[in-house]
DNA sequence: GGCTAATCGAGACGGTACGTCCCGTCTTTAG
DNA sequence: CTAAAGACGGGACGTACCGTCTCGATTAGCC
């Protein structure tokens, strides 16, 4: 009735032992600069043992990621009540994140390995939060009344998000306000906000 | 007086040669299948003679963009008079292209380059119009009203373009009305749009 | 008083098995093609299996040898009553066996077996008939006064077997009439032969 | 006219660094654990270098054979006017030769790659002296009437050497008194040799 | 019949070496 | 002095096997 299963089975430690090398390699030293064998030689692994599991170094990554080895799972902004305050607070923190010159690099790994592996480009759109805890808060702005019902989620999340990852790739330089400004071109500028109910 | 110069002097048909077949490369394989070597013997010159003029294949890649090897130069909106028209036929122009395999894996090529040098991410930016063309329009707008005088309009730009960039690297799909939403969601719903003036 | 013995008995089915598919394999790829990994596929059979009762693959290759898989276990001269005519016969049987693509590189990889492996050695020699049938083939001789009793037999053995490997290794053709003057050579030239009894 | 020959030329350093290190590696573990990239690395050589210029491992050792780098070029017997005793002297310090096991090890990784590589067998014969050395002393005898002139010299070669191999392969030991007994079962004992002239 | 071993197939594991692809530098010859 | 050609030392690739080590299933003697 079921699957036959014979042979060792996978070991977990070398599984667990690789996904923390790659992460560590990766925050060290770039996604460009990471190989297969520095992963396997870190993690005191055969390298077949890799090629067995992942068919890509861009594959590990997308797994280290899945696993928030290399950024937060959950990377959402916070619930005060006031929708706007808290997408500036989370937006801030991110610039904050990505104006060292570490938080860069590893943004800019994630991008081009993004870039290079469906995988991850998928699975850094969740972490990032982009349609999760992103949207959780929109829904609740909804119900709050705090933004229209019919607002288009995703685009504003995306219109919020976008503009980070093109002045990380242009390598503008993202000047104060830049959150404010942000917040007030997707959801308008206060002045003509939605009017209060009632 | 003037600067003595013996020898034979750059030759521009390596140059021309060498960017043309690399823009021929980078298109049928990519950024990451793209080699220095391939290029040479593709173009019927020396190694050296690319790594005499050129620091690296990124500035390679980066040098066919300035000179629109890759994309339009000025890939910029129209002006009817219409801002909001004018930005919906402009993205959808741009979604197109992308929808396509080859556009796609042109720009995520082009993305991955850029995540590597900072030069190529400076100039692919340029090239976009997000500097120039599009930021003509929105004068062009401001000057006729169509919008507020105030308006920050880099923020607007990179709040059209950052989506796109985004929903490449994630592999969403563009669905319809994608353009108009993000039109709506950057220049605020119509409806509470600013009041015509008088 | 015995030893003690309990569990599952050694399969006869592998053992077979796995030297069928090693004299298989040995003969269709040679002898540095063999790989364990190979054999076990080929016999349906487990490494372990294979590393259980066999130390190495040269190993192996000594136990087919020994069970006559790969040569005939008693290869030697026929006895008609006249031994330079025997021997004739008999090595021009074996030259033309290795002229044949397949014989030469079969007894090339043996060769190089026995180079690697002493056992390999020792039981080729044995096989070849180099001290069993050929020896007495000469004893034989000795005792119908066709050859001196005092005939150092293995020398003349060797004599014969010797320029035979040598040829193979240095891929010198076998001309015709090779045998004839090789058992010339060690038995001396007719017109000098030991005189008849008598 | 002549050949075009353009870019930069093989470096002699680099080939004598490669031969001398497989020399040394070879003569140190044997023909079978000798690898490329220890050989690479031994010469302080990339390892393309080595396959830029030699197909496989076994190709790199017949070379070296050929620079006389494994065993004295031309290995031959003495010349004192006594055709018998030469022989024996020769055989005498071959086999002593082969009696450490330095030497043992050395001439079956020789076996090994003859076997292994038509060059390697082709050219270890001409090292042994088996065409040049040996068949210039039966020459000698021959004009010195030491001799039948019609004496198969190519047989008696290599009647004296393939036991040499055989006795190896075997891992038979060599027993004092083995050059003489070979040396009169391929020239004929004393007592039935040929007439002295007149 | 249950217990204890040993064997079997399968195959994962840490390794070593393979032969290939490119890197960026250096060397040679032609023009 | 530039350019083509291409050899060089080096690093990583992805693959093939090595010999060892689990696994779960099966098989035999022993209590």
């Amino acid at each position: 009735m079921s699957e036959q299963r014979r042979g060792a089975v996978r070991s977990e430690a070398a599984r667990r032992a690789i996904l923390e090398a790659t992460a560590r390699l990766f925050a060290a030293r770039g996604y460009d600069h990471l190989t297969i064998e520095g992963v396997a030689h870190e993690a005191g692994v055969g390298k077949q043992t890799i090629y067995r599991w992942w068919p890509s170094k861009s594959a590990l990554v997308a797994d280290c990621l899945l696993e928030g080895m290399l950024l937060p799972n959950r990377l959402g902004p916070p619930n005060t009540g006031d929708i706007r305050a808290d997408l500036v607070t989370w937006l801030d923190e991110i610039f904050e994140l990505v104006a060292q010159p570490i938080g860069e690099s590893l943004i800019l790994s994630l991008i081009a390995a993004a870039a290079e592996n469906p995988d991850v480009g998928r699975r850094l759109y969740a972490s990032m939060g982009a349609t999760s805890a992103l949207v959780e808060r929109f829904e609740a702005a909804i119900a709050a009344s705090e933004i229209r019902d019919d607002a288009p989620v995703q685009e504003i999340g995306e219109a919020l998000m976008g503009p980070l990852v093109v002045r990380m790739l242009s390598r503008s330089p993202i000047t104060p306000g830049t959150a404010e400004r942000l917040v007030d071109v997707v959801l308008g500028p206060v002045s003509v906000g939605i009017a209060p109910p009632g």
